[in-house]
DNA sequence: GTCTATAAAGGGATAGAC
DNA sequence: GTCTATCCCTTTATAGAC
């Protein structure tokens, strides 16, 4: 633990773990690669060469805030899954976490749907891959045993149908506005309501 | 009519529209900032000076990128409206001729998606979030009218709906790949039945 | 922890020859 | 239509003073 009693990041200082959330919060809005190392510092009040004190990099920054963001998602989705709730119950909870998700964690998830396919061509982001991969096992094996046990319609085509969750889900970091009229769980209901049941008339 | 008889941009020549072409594929694999001039005019075997023969600026290929190929979906989206089909018809129409849309033009498609939100910060690129509005006005309004002729649940939140099916549909662009083994009308059809009768088993 | 000062590289764009 | 040559600006990153 920190001298001040608590610890946001692996360095430990608060000044730091200020300067990486602005950090994230520009990279969401601008763009990882249209955010400059002087937009940051600008925002931060100090001058570029400054942040080198505490980031070997800018490469470093976004890293750093991907693989917290990542780590604490999918140690959700291990809860969930530890839980053994049958394939409905389990969809309900992974899509409400990941809304939730959406909601406390607005930037990380913002630069991870917008950079992932950019950044993981380089080997330092390697990870990146491995969590869809992830993703994907998760997906298909929640589908699957769903389709068997009949929670889920025979037939469907379930790569198809994870792909249409994943995306349906993630791609709402989009509009979804933290502290907004609508809720993340009420967002994660209605989203639910219509992948379960559709929005046909009968 | 150009002198070879027929014209694909327009300025007329067939080198532009290449190197448009080009420009588009490169814009939407890396990324419209991380690509330079200098990829560009590489991949086409000259040099970065060269390209400004043909275009004003890197912004102004973008630009024309973007202008053709939402011409050419609303073209398509207003057709299929003054046709005057029935709620669930048009949108199975909409849908059909989105996805058609990313078979044939996935780049395009890819850099409207992934650079909108970046662009549209710019007044050159204003049109963007004009488009954005009439895209709105056409969903709201078909949402509204099945929820009034019984053809769509009632109580839907449209405003939700809007934008569950405009994510959904659009973001396919990531994974979709043109001549797979998925044709994008089968692709269609499937999002179409998850979307009106969902993936529940009842 | 921040500043001064600056290096080194790469970015978009231009003028005029060919 | 492309090349040569180059300008000017911004970028990330560093070294050492305070």
């Amino acid at each position: 633990m920190s001298p001040r009693g608590r610890r946001t990041t692996t360095d430990g200082s608060e000044r730091r773990a200020e300067l990486l959330a602005l950090a994230a919060t520009m990279f969401a809005e601008r763009g990882f690669v249209s955010t400059t190392v002087r937009d940051i510092a600008d925002a931060a009040g100090i001058l570029s060469g400054s942040l080198y004190h505490h980031f070997d990099s800018k490469d470093s920054m976004v890293d750093e805030i991907l693989r917290g963001f990542l780590d604490e998602l999918f140690g959700a989705y291990r809860e969930i899954l530890a839980a053994r709730l049958d394939p409905r119950a389990t969809l309900r909870a992974i899509v409400t976490a990941s809304f939730d998700c959406i909601d406390r964690r607005h930037a990380e998830v913002a630069i991870f749907q917008n950079e992932s396919q950019h950044l993981s061509q380089f080997e330092r982001f390697g990870y990146l891959a491995d969590r869809n991969v992830e993703f994907r096992k998760l997906w298909i094996g929640l589908l699957e045993e769903g389709v068997r046990t009949g929670d889920f319609r025979a037939g469907l085509d379930v790569e198809v149908v994870y792909r249409f969750i994943r995306d349906t889900v993630w791609v709402a970091v989009r509009w979804y506005r933290p502290g907004g009229a609508l809720s993340a769980s009420a967002v994660a209901d209605q989203y639910l309501s219509i992948l379960l049941d559709g929005i046909a008339n009968d």
